[in-house]
DNA sequence: GACATGTTATACCGATCGGTATATGATAAG
DNA sequence: CTTATCATATACCGATCGGTATAACATGTC
């Protein structure tokens, strides 16, 4: 392969970066932590980081994609409606404990961004991330919708609840009040679940 | 009254400056809003801030102080027990909801704090201010587990759970998704005791 | 070996950060 | 009318911010 080397060390910094920078951005806050530091921690210098992710912003989009790509490729086929919604739900929170329990420093960042001001940085380079877990929930519950009567236009404000109560549950988990077993699991999709259908 | 006249003032100058600091810190975030920004949009000058507060960590600290004295004020009563959980369940959602309406700024701004960083300024100045709302709750949930043999020992997560889920109902509140109404606050009591005594 | 491409470091930029030294108004007490 | 206290503004501080101009170096192509 053509610039295999030349790749094969680039690519290694590029990871170091964003390994770093998620830390960082994670345990003191996307704001506070200077570029400086991150080069500094990853053993490069500044041109190096620019030279990869152009700004600041264009890093932590980077730290976004990559993360999130992750989480959609597990989410995407537990989405898929069988007609059997409480075997979707499971397997949905399945999905997101694992994730959570996998990537802990990247979710607590994440999670930080959902309820920053609407027009931080963070908010908005995970908005469109939170789109399209929000818009494969509303298909699941829009054609589930269709099995049951009482769950009609309801579908918005399900798929927010439900993640909702997901992030809430791996909140805890990051806070060390629980673990994130198969009895959360079962636990938290009977609770949405009963919420739901009365 | 001695000073009256001063401290009138005063005060007129130090609400002002709470104000404009807790819009501007709840729309684009604590750490990229400078003093300058506050005390120009205040109409005062940088020194007159730094008498009233000490720094900028100290008006955090203050906007804090103030918002959450009024949200306990409310707090207090609601989490009394009175052998009825699930009445004292709904008085006390009650009260987030008709806080967080009548707040919403600052509601939006601790919740992003919530899950701030551990080590960031939001977090720190608002983490005594959640372990007294935690407290008043587990204690609530130890009272009530006399009466309900399956909730032993479990006042903390309990305690916490329900605080995650009230948050979850006013961030989907803030996000236009869906009204904090009556009807909601027994979904919310309803949907949350089911996971409690099943 | 000439050349192109991609990668990296040194040193620097203007702007803004949180915070303050100094001085002046305003107010009330004696 | 003096004096003490609180309140406020002008002007400034060193430090750090995100970002870059320049040049050197490494690597693979021809």
């Amino acid at each position: 392969m053509l610039y295999r080397s030349v790749y094969d060390k680039a690519m290694g910094n590029k990871e170091e970066i964003i390994n770093v920078a998620t830390r960082l951005f994670a345990s003191r806050g996307y704001d506070v932590v200077g570029i400086q530091e991150i080069v500094d921690q990853a053993g490069i210098s500044k041109p190096t980081l620019y030279h990869y992710f152009g700004s600041k912003n264009g890093l932590l989009t980077a730290i976004m994609e990559l993360n999130f790509r992750r989480l959609l490729l597990g989410l995407g086929p537990a989405t898929v409606y069988s007609g059997d919604l409480p075997l979707s739900l499971t397997e949905i929170v399945r999905v997101y404990f694992k994730f959570a329990r996998s990537f802990p420093e990247f979710y607590r960042l994440h999670l930080a961004f959902w309820f920053s001001p609407p027009a931080s940085a963070g908010f908005l380079a995970a908005k469109e991330w939170w789109e399209k877990q929000q818009q494969l929930l509303e298909i699941l519950f829009m054609l589930a919708a269709n099995d049951h009567g009482n769950m009609k236009d309801r579908h918005r404000i399900y798929a927010a609840t439900f993640l909702g109560t997901i992030n809430t549950y791996i909140a805890i988990f990051l806070n060390g009040y629980a673990d994130l077993n198969e009895e959360m699991v079962h636990s938290l999709v009977k609770q949405f679940s009963h919420g739901i259908y009365s």
